[in-house]
DNA sequence: ATCGTTGCCGCAATCGATTGCGGCAACGAT
DNA sequence: ATCGTTGCCGCAATCGATTGCGGCAACGAT
């Protein structure tokens, strides 16, 4: 038993294909008894369209291309959940890639959806792509891209990102106002704006406020919940005194430190205080919860799908935009 | 700029589109010569072949299909991660759909992947679909499904499962033999086996154990936080006092048991013991951390997608299996 | 009787890749 | 000179849906 084809309706019918496609797609041209007739035998053959040819046909699918860094994480997971249902709305369907932080298979998985003929791509890129020319040929055959979160220099495509910048030096100025001091940094060493923002937050918001940057207080790892524990390691060979407060690049770098920092039994925040940057669900459930920088995931899912479906309806004489949408300073028990 | 295709390279090198074909395809007709010059040529324009053509032809896409009920989710976007990986080492792309426990969109993303002629299709299916019909039309047409957490009967398909009612028959008995008497559930009233089973589970472990069942300490809410403390707080509502412990049929209704009792300043395990069932990393920060039943939710993906390719390759004679994990009870701080 | 109009439908080309079959050139063997 | 073989390649059909163009039947108008 294989696929219900057009064809097979016409036969069954003494119709010609031209008159059940039509007769399925509405065209006036075809008589309401004979639609009625078509529509019934389709419904009871269980008759899908094949979209490989209709793709072929309007050298176009429904299909949109997302690629993340890591599905599991929670940031990622709630922003994809924001854009399938953007694109469910849409009537698109989504495939979703990983590039597990891996630049050859970021780059490989552009290769397979630019070769599904995607209608559009939303990209995050991974922690060590300095290099961003696979992305180059979308733009050259006007396949609207969108970069999220994680943007190179965005000329020529959309970008949705947060105010990385603002959100780290406000984190900051308010540990600087609670009084604390030696206010340590763990973040990564990496081509990410997003690194390079929070950092320079931070140490703007020190500078501003007459602390000098201590440069022993600051360690690069990287983003996820081992690069927490290692640079706290890192903080805890390197200095005689640990810091007041640390300010993490991300809630699992933060979680990664929260944790080491309950080993060495001190207390937080009356030991040393620890801000996270995304809102994890998890941080407001452990003990203390956790200060951290809100960042509006399915806002930045379904802000991406939305500029992205704009560009896809407008073609050619779209003009991409930056989107920053704001971040927001909870505060909690930590500090 | 449009995309290129196998026609423009036989133009460009005076061939035809067989012979570009068979070059591209190394054919053994083709001369070495022959097969040089279109690969070359193929690079320098960027040549993807086009996957509406080549699945128009070979009526078999590289796809496979994934219906979740929730993405972001840490138990199911952690499954899809392993899925993801399987498939992209097997030359798959996956399309990823959520069903947001709705029946209706799950049944509109079942069409949808139909259209997209995927090679497989992986499910758990949504909370209340009493009806599978949905897929019955994939069984006729010889694509393969695998079921997998939530799964239906399976009799004509392949399903993956974690054997939830021996883990929650151990988590049960090992809160008994802790010396909690007065154990409460809070379950799901639905048609999915796992709330069944691990119910059932709850239930054979105290008969075992000598304890009747007491309905006043059995709530049926959901699988969600928010179903979490809906049921603690029925049971707050009931219950003159409040049970000795709390066996959850998931994590997320343990995590929202949890937040309930700490707005009680009641201590945990001293007042109420609490017990979850997925072991999501969450639960191991929360203070106390919280006493699972782990369950390979990496594995779970990756058993699944490999029976699915197991049966995409061998075709008609494949056998379904049904495939049973072990769970793990985790023992930490709540009991 | 001729003509124009309207309703309804079919022919055939098209999208891009694949492949069975056939065919030509070049060569050596007889 | 004829024949068979080998290497290498092209013709043309095919997958399923879409659509410009044309065409026929039926009808009323002149």
């Amino acid at each position: 038993m294989s696929h219900t084809t057009i064809k097979d309706i016409a036969v069954r019918l003494g119709l010609s294909t031209s008159t059940v496609s039509r007769a399925l797609r509405n065209h006036p041209d075809i008589s309401e008894e004979t639609r009625k007739n078509v529509t019934k035998l389709a419904e009871e053959l269980d008759y899908r369209p094949n979209l490989f040819a209709q793709g072929l046909k309007n050298q176009q699918s429904q299909i949109i291309g997302v690629i993340v860094p890591q599905v599991k994480h929670y940031f990622f997971s709630a922003i994809m959940s924001g854009i399938t249902d953007v694109a469910y709305k849409a009537g698109y369907t989504v495939i979703i890639c990983q590039s597990n932080e891996d630049f050859q298979r970021e780059v490989t998985n552009a290769q397979t959806l630019l070769s599904q003929r995607v209608a559009g791509l939303l990209v995050s890129v991974s922690q060590n792509s300095d290099n961003l020319e696979h992305f180059d040929i979308f733009i050259r055959r006007n396949i609207p891209v969108v970069f999220f979160d994680r943007v190179p220099d965005c000329v020529n495509s959309s970008c949705v990102t947060v105010d990385d910048y603002q959100g780290a030096y406000k984190a900051v100025e308010y540990l600087v106002k609670q009084g604390y001091r030696r206010i340590a940094h763990i973040g990564a060493q990496d081509n990410l704006s997003i690194s390079a923002n929070r950092f320079k937050g931070y140490a703007d918001a020190l500078k501003n406020n007459n602390i000098p940057l201590d440069e022993t207080l600051v360690v690069f790892t990287g983003l996820n919940e081992e690069h927490g524990m290692e640079g706290f390691d890192q903080l805890h060979a390197r200095l005689d005194t640990l810091p007041d407060a640390i300010f993490a690049v991300t809630d699992p770098v933060a979680v990664g430190a929260f944790i080491r920092i309950k080993e060495l039994k001190l207390r937080i925040p009356q030991d040393i205080a620890l801000v996270g940057f995304s809102d994890n669900p998890v941080v407001s459930l452990i003990d203390p919860p956790m200060t951290t920088v809100h960042q509006p995931a399915a806002d930045i899912g379904k802000t991406a799908a939305g500029l992205l479906f704009e560009h896809i309806q407008s073609g050619r004489q779209f003009q991409p935009k930056h989107v920053v949408l704001p971040t927001e300073l909870i505060v909690r028990q930590s500090t």
